[in-house]
DNA sequence: TGTACATCAGTGAACGCGCGTTCACTGATGTAC
DNA sequence: TGTACATCAGTGAACGCGCGTTCACTGATGTAC
């Protein structure tokens, strides 16, 4: 959407951002495979080869747009984390757990093509761990989901002895129920139900963690 | 694999299964992507167009390999479903789950091109619903975890109000903790660890179905 | 049992497509003096 | 303040690639008589 019309100047002035917000529109209309060197730089109005000046290839470009589409998740993550009220220690935890469950499939809801993106692993190239991004508190998703783990056993509600690898055990719920609703076999379930059964998966894996 | 040589005679004879085949080879060494009909033709020593005698375009000949992709799962978890000894209606229920569980994962971690392949869905062709592949007893996946839950339901661990949906809670574990592992953040984690590690998704899951 | 012939399953060549990428280039910018 | 010139950011044309797909065809099969 940065510049649809014809240029005046013969440079662009501001091509590198303008390539990566258009990669961006493309990531976020059809994933990953839509993120296509040519549709970027016609989209800029500039021509295909322009874009070696600013990105080393299309995988340079395709990392660049996946970074920051988990930019954007650690954002949206971060802004609910944050809006947590205060309370006892353990209703706290309780709704950090909740708040990263329900931004991360929420998030994979409303941009399905990000979230893939997101995602999406190169062959050609070694990514830094995923979801390692982090939003503006400098908090990446994992590191919330950590904090709030921690804050389970702090507060007495999780065993320790439970605490190790925790944070893969909920991660996977969440993020296989939102790919089921994406990609999978629950694209048809509605939106609202989508948000009920996500509570419920949260319920799931509270229990899970707080069983005696 | 199925016809490397050179063929003798101008028909091959059971051209549409060897395609199917070469496909599903495909499928299984690099997803939906790798398969490709001109490819499947290479491996079978045919010219290219024969493929369209047995499937109308590419499209038909990927989803002939999903489904195949897909019975394959549905086989391998009604094993070890069926290899289940007797006992208590909830020592049985449980057994029942964790196979389902374990079934699932393993499938995906030993296959993940295959694994990837079942669950691709075309834009351009309506696939019946996911998962609803049935093994040699005629039961899916999704119907053998859905004996399991009413399962559950009848031993009296798991409170029916909490019955309905529970498939999907199940379901949305597993699966993201199968495509973390092959295609995300824990494809570094080594085979043994997941193992471990697909075990306690099964208890987290079961903790959170059962907890009073 | 032998032959004519319709049917079927393959071939060979070609198509248009869009892609990523490279080449030699040119117009604009900004810095040194 | 003005000018020469190196540097930079774009252009235009072209490349090879592999794909899916279509065309008119031909060799093999098997059935009717």
């Amino acid at each position: 959407m940065s510049e649809t019309r014809a240029r005046q100047t013969y440079h662009h002035g501001d091509l590198g951002p303008a390539l990566l917000a258009a990669g961006i529109e493309l990531a976020r209309e059809g994933g990953p495979d839509a993120v296509v060197l040519r549709e970027t730089t016609r989209r800029v109005g500039v021509s295909p080869n322009a874009a070696y000046r600013h990105f080393a290839d299309r995988d340079a470009l395709l990392a660049a747009v996946s970074d920051a589409a988990l930019a954007t998740l650690a954002t949206a993550i971060d802004a609910l984390f944050d809006a947590i009220p205060q309370g006892t220690r353990e209703s706290v935890a309780r709704a950090q757990l909740r708040a990263v469950g329900t931004g991360y499939v929420a998030f994979a809801l409303d941009e399905p093509g990000l979230f893939r993106t997101a995602f999406f692993v190169s062959d050609n190239l070694e990514r830094s761990s995923a979801a390692s991004k982090s939003g503006p508190s400098g908090r990446s998703p994992l590191e919330l989901l950590t904090v709030a783990l921690d804050a389970y056993v702090a507060s007495g509600i999780m065993p320790a002895d439970r605490r190790p690898k925790a944070e893969f055990l909920a991660w996977s719920s969440v993020h296989g129920f939102a790919l089921l609703c994406i990609d999978g076999p629950l694209r048809t379930l509605p939106r609202d139900q989508a948000d009920a059964v996500t509570q419920r998966v949260i319920d799931m894996v509270e229990a899970g963690f707080t069983a005696p």
